[in-house]
DNA sequence: TTATCTTTTCCATGATTCGAGAATTATCGA
DNA sequence: TCGATAATTCTCGAATCATGGAAAAGATAA
């Protein structure tokens, strides 16, 4: 991931509707969620919410597809992980000996309850 | 990490001066680098990034340090750890499953040119 | 104390962002 | 085609942010 691309995705993530919408679409899962049904559940008006979303999508953070009336929206699961890529590898490039301790130590900040 | 830390530090970063501050702390490693040479490295004004590294330290993803009549900055590991565990795990708290992705792939994000 | 160096704070300005109303586009059913 | 539904685009006011000049604050040395 290039330096201009992690800014998009990072200043897209540093606004709360925005880290709200991200965050329910990560939870959604790859069925995705209708425009409307998140603008109805996160309490915040379409058009406001359209413009969020396409902030997301040309962050490579979401992506949308048309289901008839609706649009589906759902998380980039690839560009999810390209961004914590760059956080955790360009930002440590020249010692990886710093970065092994974010990896080492992730396992914590998950649940955990799928055993294993 | 709660979610108002983690916009604080997501905003924080999305900015370029900022992103360049932070990605020098790290490279830099636990020694730091002075404000001014902060400044001169990144050909930004001293006051203008003192008002970056303001934010940076607000957001928990730096330190100060007075040395002498110079201020160390340092990246804060800590504080760093915590954001990518929470786009890790909160971003993904109900469904750690899809969250396996990131850490099995992540080790391909890194150079990994320190052996073992 | 005085001079100097380093960094921060204050303040003004220009640019960007956010949110909302109104209008527009796209799709489906009758 | 017509009407209804869903989402986006347009536009603007208010708020926030980035930047830099000037001044202030903290620290060292003579």
């Amino acid at each position: 991931m290039e330096k201009i691309n992690a800014i998009a995705a990072l200043s897209a993530l540093g606004q709360e509707t925005r880290l709200d919408v991200f965050r329910m679409l990560m939870r959604a899962g790859p069925g995705g969620v209708a425009a409307g049904d998140l603008a109805e559940r996160l309490g915040v008006r379409s058009n406001t919410l359209s413009t969020h979303l396409a902030v997301l999508v040309r962050a490579g953070l979401i992506a949308s597809e048309r289901e008839g009336r609706t649009i589906l929206y759902r998380a980039d699961f690839d560009g999810t992980r390209a961004l914590i890529g760059f956080l955790v590898g360009d930002c440590c490039a020249d010692r990886p000996e710093l970065c092994a301790p974010f990896i080492t130590g992730l396992s914590g900040a998950l649940p955990a309850k799928a055993g294993s």
